[in-house]
DNA sequence: AGACTAACAGACAGGTCTGTCTACCAACTA
DNA sequence: TAGTTGGTAGACAGACCTGTCTGTTAGTCT
């Protein structure tokens, strides 16, 4: 185990936490990698011997933000009871806390999507980023007895990234809010 | 009236309609001044005669799309006939047009903002399109009779926001008809 | 003690970006 | 005819970006 000289954990995780304050707050391709190793107090050659390439630090970043937010999710859900139908409303509260949170600033995969060439690999995190969120609520809607859960999942996923989208612009709870109570539409609808 | 030597209208509007191809495509961060002068076949002094930055260049295109963007909104709501009821669901058929258009790539708003400093006047253009658009569609929901009419214009707007936005990866339009489901449901519910 | 490993510090190359500037040209107008 | 206007062509400055490379230092293991 190689003691790290500096106190705040290794280099990597340094960097990986820097990366991830500086790109959410100004987009990956707002930062340059001379400000992460300034910020992260690290050497040049430390951070590519642990990312080769900025892209794939761009990718570990979005690997911590894909925990960070489904963890928010779940936990969310989780919170509203053993409930399947009132989960599926109440992962709706992870949003909510999102925008309530300080220097929210929208979805990083769509945002980092948003400056990334089509077929890259960061778009295809993303699309598996989406695509994992969906199943496990899809999932949800089976088990709360949706007719068609694929559709549900699908409407509420929608819901849940408009929400999120939205928030590059101005975190407004009402808007977090608005999303929950159509959510609790959608769910009726479905389940009646 | 200066006429142009070349065939495709004045120098301004090719430089915009360049942009606008280009700044769509890869964003506007992702295409360099050198470029739009290149596809556009103009010298460089006078682009920045039209647009005295690039900052201008990106303002106009948003406002380009804005146009755009509100009027095939419009438009679809008017296809859906007189009833604002019957308005409010058909206007998610310009979503769904959207999508089925080749190149589709997200809502150009969100996208440009996602690369854009939080304060800047990108941001600010954005917002005004989203209200111009949710105050369209309050009136809308109003007329519709509506209880709270701005309740519902914020519910169909965010499911407009999650469709476009979700769009920068795949223009499904499975996801648009959803979004339209959801539309008719809330609309349903709103209007019980 | 000696080898090895992880990290630090920073120069450097090669490229791209925005924005400015000079020089020239063609058409219209007074 | 002379001036004005709107355009073309392209060099250039200055900043910034990614990624490589050299050399040094400190701690760990055998």
């Amino acid at each position: 185990m190689p003691r790290p000289r500096t106190p705040a954990g290794s280099a990597r995780e340094r960097i990986l936490d820097t990366a991830f304050r500086l790109f959410y707050a100004y987009g990956p391709r707002g930062v340059g990698v001379d400000t992460v190793i300034a910020e992260s107090g690290v050497a040049k050659a430390t951070l590519y011997k642990h990312f080769p390439s900025k892209d794939d630090l761009v990718l570990a970043y979005l690997d911590k933000v894909d925990q960070a937010w489904f963890g928010a999710l779940r936990a969310a859900a989780r919170d509203a009871g053993d409930d399947p139908r009132e989960q599926l409303v109440g992962m709706f509260d992870a949003l909510v806390g999102a925008c309530r949170r300080e220097g929210y600033h929208g979805c990083a995969f769509i945002n980092t999507a948003a400056e990334s060439p089509a077929g890259s690999r960061v778009h295809a995190r993303t699309v598996e980023h989406k695509d994992v969120v969906r199943a496990w609520v899809t999932d949800l809607a089976r088990r709360a007895g949706a007719a068609d859960p694929a559709l549900l999942a699908r409407q509420l996923t929608l819901l849940l990234d408009g929400g999120l989208a939205g928030g590059v612009l101005d975190g407004d709870p009402a808007v977090a809010e608005a999303a929950k109570r159509s959510a609790r539409a959608l769910v009726d609808a479905a389940l009646a």
